[in-house]
DNA sequence: ATATTTGCAAATTATTTGCATAATT
DNA sequence: AATTATGCAAATAATTTGCAAATAT
């Protein structure tokens, strides 16, 4: 009980895919590939860029369908939307996010280092003593500045952008 | 060096209204009023919202002159945006959500319980040792079930809506 | 006095919806 | 066969932009 909630990406478990039907909707083609599209890719994914993925794989798709289905995997809590400053809502697998893949993100130039080791789970335990709460996940981001931008001179003109997801390295574990 | 920010609310500091000053914006009563908003509201609020907010403080604000001082104010990082799951972007000051004030949130009824304790500040410095960031701070959300939908029979049909910022009790400290 | 910011109106972009058709169970 | 999901087109909502007038330095 409390944490030790199955990973539902882990092999012999539920996927994504599974998830839905045990819901009762139905696995359409166009479903498939969104979900296949969320597990390749690593970091979030706007609605447009869902169907754009899509369509490379060799399906069309409207975007309307895309909306419909992004909405429905939220409520059902297998997509989770990202907190990225840009118009365009961005998501990603829930499963994914609980996978313990943290960023460490720079303000200024948006470079993104992964971690993996982030010591919540005594948090966690801790509260879901406290309050009784069931507790499945958690999102923890941190921030600051890298290395090169404390060298530039600051022109603070480059805040995050979309391509935040471009260049990552990782640390640690 | 490393965490140990000063916060940028603590009195004897340099607060929005300072911090904008130094970067040579102006400050105008429409900055002043959107700041002063944020600052007395303990939550998130979309661009609507401030314009309504600063609207019963008396001073007529045009949308598009929120929008420009939200983006202008996210770029400076003094805002940063939230990942509420809904179509209009929410905004909370970056020296309030720096504050440790987190909160584990039921995926079902969208009830936040707010927390203060996070024990993160180990990890930053370890993050900040191996990566050379100089971390300015982070953003934790835990998710779970609360005890009341525990119990409910799951209807799953109220995912998280905008009114998650409605109740919230506190724990621990 | 000058440069920046605002309000307004209009443009653009993002998201949602209605309905007939197609696909899944 | 019954229901649910899709595509298309059109509607609504969110965000951005151009420009003249107003305001802060």
């Amino acid at each position: 009980m409390g944490r030790g909630f199955k990973n539902l990406l882990d092999e012999g478990n539920e996927g994504p895919c599974q998830l839905l039907k045990q819901k009762g909707m139905r696995l359409t083609r166009q479903r498939k590939e969104i979900i296949a599209v969320f597990l390749e890719q690593d970091g979030y994914l706007s609605p447009g860029e869902v169907r754009d993925a899509v369509s490379r794989r060799g399906l069309y798709l409207d975007l309307s369908t895309v909306y419909r289905n992004i909405k429905l995997l939220s409520k059902e809590h297998i997509l989770i939307r990202a907190d990225v400053d840009d118009p365009v809502a961005r998501y990603e697998l829930a499963c994914k996010a609980r996978k313990h893949r943290h960023y460490l993100v720079c303000e200024c130039c948006g470079r993104a280092v992964e971690f993996h080791d982030c010591g919540i789970e005594a948090l966690e335990d801790n509260l879901a003593q406290k309050t009784r709460f069931r507790i499945s996940g958690h999102r923890l981001q941190i921030t600051g500045i890298c290395p090169e931008c404390q060298e530039a001179p600051s022109t603070s003109t480059g805040a995050m952008s979309p391509d935040m997801k471009a260049s990552h390295e990782e640390v640690g574990e």
